[in-house]
RNA sequence: GGUGACGUGGGUGAGUGGCUGAAACCACCGGUUUGCUAAACCGGCAUACUCUGAAAGGGGUAUCGCGGGUUCGAAUCCCGCCGUCACCGCCA
């Protein structure tokens, strides 16, 4: 969530922001809110802090009078405190009441974009930061899509996931689930090689991890939940990956963290079935390798370009055309100040696939998490940067439309180490 | 899942109702001494909120796993939850 202090020294600049995000000036009242409730838990707080102190002093002199033997005037002084109590236990309620009242209005309000995020509603508004310098590949007639491909080579099975589980939960069979293992295995060791480290976390994560990413309250949908244990399955690493800092003081020598983890992602996405969901486009299960960083908020962004070219080389490596959009406020992710999509050319299907979204939450996490790092005598909330490098499944079938010949499919050079075959038949 | 023990600051670890935000030691930071290093000595060393001040700083409140309760007063007593460890049960 944004920062209180933020807010109130840059009122302006947050209602800009949300503009930005097509908020309506009905909308924009949640800042002016949130101000107030800050306003009367502070008073709160002062009122409530004063009682407290002559309780506490009161308290003291009591137990003096008692070793004294002045029992009279001791129990006087008692009767003092009983009233004293009653008023701190309904400023105690007030104050509780106020701040929950102010988190639920801060929950509501996202990360202030970026400046460089251009306005817009929808995905057609992105812009394009960096176009796909040559030619698309153009595929002679009877190029079949990933899905008819994967009948036709029998590398996986739709039709059994359903069966196994339900609609997308795909079940890879062969060299097709060899050459999920083998882009994992690429994937994380390039993230190595630029100094990421490997982590394996766990899949499923409590409450408090899923508020401090921000997957809660925002994205409450998006998770498959274990509701007898109170566990959400991890829709990215992102959430794991990130709170391990969660409620930890860096030092300054400590930026930055870099990490890297290979997880399966369980996503809901209710709502949209057709074309552009077919095969792999969108599953409830792929698997992914994340990279995360946490940065001192004066080189977050230098962080950020730095991860972009990361993505970028692992996407040339894989000898993919690919191109990188600038998301519009319209389309930014709720906790994001500034995020870059990559996305493949799927050549059969005439059509880009998002395989990666590179983001800086700046303070929006760590404000959530109470990530700080010592700053001379005080602290500050570090930035949160992460990004997918990257997710499989649309790769997959990338990959497999692209480089599809009538003798089978072409793996990239970089990959075949992994996958101990050259051509996929 | 059952039974038992335990949960204190970065670490070890004192502390069973008041003067304990918390001893001592270690680590860490600053300084003195030393030709350098080491040692010794002195000082500092939690977080959040808040009031005050131009600032340096000063005051207050809360926090000893978490949440309730008892009490004028709780790290200390009571209840619930969570976690750790040990043993048993189950088990890849």
């Amino acid at each position: 969530m944004l920062e209180l202090h933020f807010i109130r020294t840059n009122k302006e600049r947050v209602l800009q922001g949300l503009k930005i995000r097509n908020f309506t000036g009905e909308e924009l009242r949640v800042v002016d809110e949130v101000l107030q409730l800050d306003d009367t838990r502070k008073d709160t707080q002062t009122e409530l802090d004063s009682i407290l102190a002559e309780r506490n002093q009161l308290s003291r002199e009591i137990g003096g009078l008692f070793k004294a033997g002045k029992k009279e005037e001791a129990e006087a002084m008692r009767r003092r405190v009983s009233e004293l109590k009653e008023r701190a236990s309904g400023l105690e309620e007030k104050l509780k009441a106020t701040v929950e009242a102010l988190n639920e209005a801060l929950y509501t309000i996202p990360n202030i974009p970026h400046e460089s995020v251009p306005a817009g509603n929808t995905d057609s508004d992105n812009e394009v930061y960096k176009p796909w310098p040559g030619e698309l590949p153009q595929l002679e007639s009877g190029a079949l899509p990933h899905w008819e491909l994967a009948q036709k080579y029998n590398i996986f099975d739709l039709e059994l996931g359903t069966k196994i589980t339900g609609s997308g939960f795909p079940l890879y069979r062969g060299k097709g689930a060899r050459l999920q293992r083998a882009l994992i295995s690429f994937f994380l060791d390039e993230a190595v090689k630029a100094g990421y480290e490997e982590i394996m976390p766990p899949l499923l994560v409590n409450e408090d991890t899923a508020r401090a990413t921000g997957q809660l309250p925002d994205k409450e949908g998006q998770m498959y939940t274990v509701e007898r244990d109170n566990l959400y399955l991890i829709p990215t690493a992102e959430v794991p990956l990130t709170n391990i800092y969660r409620d930890v003081i860096l030092e300054e020598k400590d930026f930055p963290i870099k990490l890297t983890g290979y997880t399966p992602c369980f996503r809901r996405e209710a709502g949209s079935y057709g074309a552009h969901v077919r095969g792999l486009n969108r599953v409830h299960q792929f698997d992914k390798v994340e990279i995360v960083q946490f940065q001192h908020p004066d080189r977050s962004y230098n962080t950020l370009y730095e991860m972009l070219a990361h993505v970028e080389g692992v996407l040339q490596k894989l000898e993919l055309p690919f191109r990188i959009l600038r998301l519009c406020g319209g389309d930014l992710g709720f906790t994001s100040a500034l995020t870059f999509d990559f996305e493949v050319y799927s050549a059969a299907q005439e059509r880009w696939l998002e395989v990666s979204s590179v983001s800086n939450f700046e303070t929006y996490q760590s404000n959530r998490m109470k990530l700080r790092f010592r700053d001379g005598k005080s602290t500050r909330l570090a930035h949160t940067l992460n990004g997918s490098a990257l997710a499989l499944a649309r790769i997959v079938a990338a990959l497999l439309e692209n480089n599809q010949t009538p003798e089978g499919i072409v793996i990239p050079k970089a990959l075949q180490a992994y996958t101990g075959f050259s051509r996929l038949d």
